[in-house]
RNA sequence: GUGGAUGUAGCUCAGUUGGCUAGAGCGCUAGUUUGUGGCACUAGAGGCCGUGGGUUCGAGUCCCAUCUUCCACCCCA
């Protein structure tokens, strides 16, 4: 009786074509952020509770996948902002301020798998962690690393929504409301999902004066280009000291992302953007491809006025942003959004001929040594084995080497794709294949 | 945590009011082609019909239980 091979729900397991697509996306996001100098960083999956529990509660605690080992008792991170508190009070002597550093990788949630929900899945998270303080310039940039990783990712049509929560908690505070504001938030940001009637029913569920309802509607929904919110928003003349910071903030952030050279078209004021995480203080972002809006967001995240507070006494503000990869790529390996030219990773396929396979590991060393990713075809199958074995692997080159070829010191050379085959010396076929 | 579905070949599924040896497409293997993949044609392999019990002369089909997986909500990436 042999065990039937199973892999666990929610966990992701891809077959080597998608999975080159999948690296492929890690890849080039992790460019991105090294390009604006973004330090790497890399904490163990496993931590000991007492740390990745330190300011946890409700949800994240229930989801948290703990277990004991021996006296320890551990759990699996389930963000990589908790271990970036960690680090940062455990290294703070030893890092550099403003410490920008970017982590990507596997988080776990032990929670219901279902479509393009995952128990494990990869966050790719870029932050800016002040000492003491961090300019508002910080929270710009993020909006120009969130557009270039975007950009960068092969995506055009996308639109950065930012806001700020100082914004949205100074109104509260003027109707009276702090004290559901993490409620009121989660509820107006699923405007879009369950339309303006749903949210106006929640939020009287909460029992919220009509009034107050009215006034959060009419303000949320105030519409127009980047400007004339911004000058919509000063127009109200608040008395409320949070909300004229949130606004003042806002228009700043603003300014220099344009002076960053993010146009207009890709981002834009959105009052709605609340996040329903209860740490950010500040800006908050989220983005979104517009010819795959019911993705939801794909880039999000915002400024936070204390990391660490669980660890240290030390104020360590900070800003910064994610991408659930894991989530991402598949929906949009779903919807058939990526491509790749190159489909495998070898370039060519060298196939011998039954007696040169001398030769072939010969020539296909040269071409290694020229830097082309080379696979050797080692196995005594017939020639038309060897040839679908490269049409399946989706390798573009296959040079075929046999007697002639020897004797007078060539290769054959195939494309694939064109069908078009020569015979050459091994320099022009490096030349060709480079 | 709440609610709703599902299970037949590697994959997507069909299978009548219960009735012969359980089918299709795709995929896979081999051949047509011993120095050439895709395309075409031909042949072949591959199933405890999720599991256990029950009803029946007879169950993939009906009943019960159980497991599994999926979907929505909650929350999130």
């Amino acid at each position: 009786m042999k065990v039937e091979p199973r892999t666990l729900p929610g966990f992701m397991e891809l077959l080597p074509e998608d999975q080159i697509l999948f690296n492929d996306m890690k890849q080039k996001i992790q460019n991105s952020y090294e390009k604006f100098g973004f330090l790497p960083l890399d904490t163990p999956i496993i931590e000991m509770s007492e740390v990745l529990l330190a300011k946890a509660g409700g949800e994240t605690e229930k989801q948290i996948y703990r277990f004991e080992k021996g006296d320890n008792d551990l759990s699996l991170r389930f963000d990589l902002t908790v271990p970036l508190a960690k680090y940062v009070t455990e290294h703070y002597n030893d890092l550099s301020f403003p410490f920008k550093r970017y982590q990507i990788g596997k988080v776990y949630r032990g929670e219901r798998p279902q479509k393009g929900r995952f128990r494990e899945f990869y966050q790719c998270d870029v932050d800016i962690i002040g000492d003491g303080e961090l300019s508002i310039i910080n929270d710009a940039e993020m909006v120009s690393v969130i557009y270039t990783t975007i950009k960068e990712l092969g995506f055009e049509d996308f639109t950065i929504c930012i806001n700020n929560r100082k914004i949205l908690n100074g109104l509260f505070q003027e109707i009276n409301q702090e004290s559901l504001s993490v409620d009121i938030m989660r509820i107006i940001d699923k405007l879009e999902k369950i339309g303006k009637d749903n949210v106006i029913e929640s939020l009287k569920d909460l029992q919220i004066p009509e009034k107050a309802i009215e006034q959060i509607m009419s303000f949320i929904q105030i519409k127009g280009e980047t400007n004339e919110k911004l000058q919509l928003l000063k127009d109200y003349e608040f008395k409320n000291e949070l909300i004229n910071e949130g606004i003042e903030e806002l228009e700043q952030v603003i300014k220099f992302v344009r002076a960053l050279g993010v146009p207009d078209k890709n981002f834009k004021v959105d009052l709605t953007i609340a996040r329903g995480l209860d740490y950010y203080t500040g800006t908050v972002y989220e983005t979104f491809l517009n010819d795959y809006r019911e993705i939801g967001s794909v880039c999000s995240g915002g400024r936070y006025d204390n990391l660490a507070e669980f660890y240290t006494d030390k104020k360590l503000p900070g800003v910064g942003v994610s991408i659930g990869l894991t989530r991402l790529f598949y929906k949009l390996n779903e919807l058939n959004a990526i491509k790749l030219s190159q489909k495998s990773v070898a370039k060519v396929l060298v196939t011998p001929m039954q007696d040169e396979m001398q030769t072939a590991l010969v020539v296909g060393t040269a071409l290694r040594k020229a830097n082309i990713p080379t696979q050797i075809y080692l196995e005594n199958k017939k020639i038309k084995a060897k040839f679908k074995y490269a049409d399946r692997l989706k390798i573009p080159y296959v040079i075929t080497i046999g007697e002639t070829e020897v004797q007078n010191n060539t290769v054959a050379l195939k494309n694939m794709e064109t069908g078009e085959q020569k015979t050459l010396s091994i320099e022009d076929a490096i030349t060709i294949l480079k």
